[in-house]
DNA sequence: GCCATTCCGTGACAATCATCACGGGTGCCC
DNA sequence: GGGCACCCGTGATGATTGTCACGGAATGGC
């Protein structure tokens, strides 16, 4: 456990306590790369936007109590699949990936985290094991909660409980979703739309089109839909043709949401 | 609401309140068949081992003053994809399956639920929509509470929160197995495989074999495993020619549960 | 016992898509 | 700047499996 400033590559940041995390090469996480650094839940920009930091002041402050906080370089692990759960992380910024994957190296990606979830809770919650990997895909902050904390925290707090059993209910309600996208398709075409039009609910759509940001690699898109690095770059290639949407970079544009539809449709 | 001892084909029995479930045709569920009833939570055969049941006598009687009972046939439905949350369904005794599906009428079943689980839960909790469709395919007991009360409840009990909590947990854990089955496997034989072991991890092993009951037609296997009718039906006789399993009417033993797992191994 | 419906078995066929293979592009690090 | 990863594009190919079609078995209601 550390505690106290830390020189980094580019600035010092202040890391309260330092929870292990997994670095692709195997080791543990000690070196936490620049970011901005949301020191205080209270002052936090998603306190009143996320459900989870939503809570009075007083509850917050006992959550801080038992919170350390800990920042993540791109590629580093959170927590692994099938390991005994330690607690949850609250993503305070950057993203995260959940995924599963068998035993021949096939993986299913069945998350993007934003900041204000949750990680790790249904296995906390439960006491069983970590039931999906989450690697840092964008560099992220976290606040750590131990398990035991995490639990005697609940049992004080009814309402925070409540707002757990939210989480959870949406987190379930996500996965359902995606179960639907990979389940219920004919074809991978069928699959990519449907993914498209579920990622771009989160975003505006003005004078028919729709704007979205994509950092994903077509082989994220192939593990996220249940298909192939390649069919996914086919399929893409395909609706631009066909003029659906158009592609610059990490940015999407959707021009014809109504064909996408019509695609799942059937 | 009705309250009162009511006539049946074969029985009288007891009905609190009668909670709208839909049958087949369309209309509301209004003939509940005879079935065991069970009156009280406190002597219901699964509260010690079930999640939800299990909780302080106090807390159950609470429970019970909110609830009402109903009994429902093969082919009634509960809830339906897309309603708004009314509230949950304790599942007392039967069995209900717990499906999506698309425009085009391919369906996909997450679940077959059991006695002791709480239906509608996600949903309840975070004031959406239900997810899944609920059938009944084995006459089904359930007590119904409305969402209100339920979260008044949760709110004066944290312990039953924390349960609530626990029970999303579970659930958010299965729909992450069936995710695996789906979503990770590279033909539908392995699926098939994987379907079957999930399924036997409940029943007891002896002497390398694993007797099991499987009430399900192939197409609902089918469905379960994101496969058609047809290939369920040839992979089936394939396992058996191969020694894998055997099948008499719905009971099914897994002769070779190695060979299984060499499967889904790859 | 008869009719109707559902369920299971099986053949033929076509389409989709995973896989392999390869090359070109881009960025990153030394 | 050279090399090394990684990512994207594309062709050829073959296995898998969804789909259609049909008949027989089984089940259940009257």
């Amino acid at each position: 456990m550390l505690t106290g400033w830390r020189r980094n590559p580019n600035r010092f940041q202040f890391v309260t306590k330092l929870e292990g995390g997994i670095l692709p090469d195997g080791t543990n996480m000690r070196t936490p790369y620049g970011l901005e650094i949301i020191e205080n839940c209270l002052s936090c920009p998603h306190r009143e936007e996320r459900l989870f930091c939503n809570l009075p002041e007083q509850t917050v402050k006992a959550l801080s109590a038992i919170t350390s906080s800990a920042s993540y370089p791109k590629g580093a692990t959170l927590f692994v699949e099938g390991q005994p759960a330690r607690g949850v992380f609250i993503l305070c910024s950057g993203r995260v990936k959940l995924s599963t994957s068998s035993a021949d190296g096939k993986t299913l990606i069945l998350r993007i985290s934003e900041p204000g979830e949750v990680l790790g809770l249904p296995a906390t919650v439960t006491g069983t094991c970590y039931e999906l990997t989450a690697d840092v895909v964008e560099p992220a902050q976290s606040n750590f909660i131990a398990r035991n904390d995490f639990l005697g925290f609940l049992k004080d707090n009814g309402e925070a409980a409540l707002r757990v059993a939210q989480q959870l209910g949406e987190t379930y309600h996500a996965a359902i979703a995606e179960m639907r996208t990979i389940g219920l398709s004919h074809s991978a075409g069928e699959k990519l739309a449907r993914f498209l039009l579920e990622w771009a609910a989160n975003y505006p759509e003005e004078k028919g089109q729709i704007r979205l940001k994509l950092t994903l690699t077509h082989e994220e898109i192939a593990q996220m839909i249940g298909s192939s690095r390649e069919t996914v770059t086919r399929l893409l290639a395909d609706f631009r043709r066909k003029q659906l949407l158009q592609v610059m970079g990490s940015t999407l544009i959707i021009k014809n949401k109504a064909a996408l539809e019509s695609i799942v449709t059937g």
